[in-house]
DNA sequence: AACTATTGATAAAT
DNA sequence: TATTTATCAATAGTT
């Protein structure tokens, strides 16, 4: 549909993903509503876009009914429990699954560190190098392309202090000529300062700032660490 | 699309309804994966027939982190009720800290495999970049090391079945000298079979053995998946 | 389960 | 963001 096939790929254009998002949005809504009123079938469906904006459509009245229609369903696919369905049985439940899978996590982080590879395989191994050497391509392209912005903004910075500099530069000029032609009594040192040490206080500042530059490249909330500190403590050995 | 106009109107005919449920159904679960992919959403899809028949997409690791997530926006929006939190509070607690442990984990993984770089600083990118290379010369010490062991255990299991070859060899020759001196009726095929056929016989045995011994290699109870299948679907694109 | 005439969805342009 | 339009994709009805 549209004006050229589409490939199953993710659209590199930020603006046409958007929009393509936002369309295909609308028609997957629409359609989930058809298929449930054409035939009579329930449905639940929750989009969030890239940026996490939450949309949704539901039969019936909650999302929440088939939501959970749908963990009775999987879990009596997942054959679990029939052990403690009491009072807190699903908290419990839903506890111990979060935890295993936090284990199962940690060993894969732990093996991405490099650490606990006893336990894997050859064939594991290799896949794990491969995974980790693709990831380690994006990372590598990302922070050179996090440094040619830099570049480039601390050269737009530089060229800015440095007009700045001029024109301050003449003014003090200006300044010191009149200095000169009608001396006041209450003058000081405030204006015995060259053009020159202007130039070098405003070179100063500009290099000053440098270091906080690449900290001024979008990022969102996102905490600095790479890996959580609870984490760390554990690999740092 | 058809040829007719569609009415938005339950479709009465069973027979057609059925129909029309299962081609609509994949229509819509192959929409769902397109816009996932295309756009970078993260969806969720829970469809029940009228007879109650689950089907179900979800991009990501489980339809089970979209619904966690889900359920938290959701919260957010009714102002997070703070009714019930107190009988099974403590219980919600844990989950809660679990759940956000969760996502960093999950998180700080995409990062590893390169995905969703964009929030991370380019002091996180070098320190990501330091642990990934770290990781990874471990992780081909390792296999290296399995490697050299399987070839010190093939060159073993060779040798071994070198000499079990000679020995056959030897015995097989002296049955053929005992038939030339007692030739019987019963005989057939099965002796006929020459030092040389024996010989080659046991070579292709041997050299079968060899794709599954890197797999005999040391290794405990683990899944032979280095990422979790459900982080893996996610990765694989 | 295939086929195909049609409607429907949507990519690109505006 | 909304509308338009040219195309491609989904599918209703048929076989």
């Amino acid at each position: 549909m549209g004006r050229g096939k589409v490939t199953l790929k993710r659209i590199e254009n930020k603006i046409n993903r958007q929009v393509t998002f936002s369309k295909r949005r609308s028609g997957l809504l629409k359609k989930a509503h058809e298929i449930s009123v054409l035939c009579k079938a329930d449905v639940a469906l929750i989009i969030f876009s890239t940026k996490g904006k939450l949309s949704e459509f539901s039969t019936d009245v909650s999302m929440e009914r088939i939501l959970e229609r749908y963990e009775r369903c999987s879990y009596s696919e997942t054959q679990l429990t029939a052990t403690d369905h009491e009072s807190h049985g699903s908290w419990t439940l839903e506890n111990a699954k979060l935890k295993s899978r936090m284990e199962v996590l940690q060993t894969t982080q732990r093996h991405i560190m490099g650490k606990d590879l006893d336990s894997l395989s050859f064939k594991d191994l290799q896949n794990l190098e491969q995974q980790l050497d693709t990831g380690l391509k994006h990372i590598r392209l990302r922070r050179n392309q996090l440094m040619l912005e830099s570049i480039s903004v601390l050269q737009k910075k530089d060229k800015a202090l440095k007009n700045e500099n001029n024109v301050l530069s003449k003014k003090i000029k200006e300044v010191e000529k009149e200095a000169v032609q009608q001396p006041l009594v209450e003058q000081d040192d405030c204006h015995n300062m060259s053009s020159f040490h202007f130039d070098t206080y405003i070179r100063l500042v500009s290099l000053d700032k440098m270091d906080g530059l690449v900290e001024d490249s979008p990022r969102q909330a996102q905490p600095s660490i790479v890996l959580p500190p609870w984490m760390l403590q554990h690999m740092n050995h």
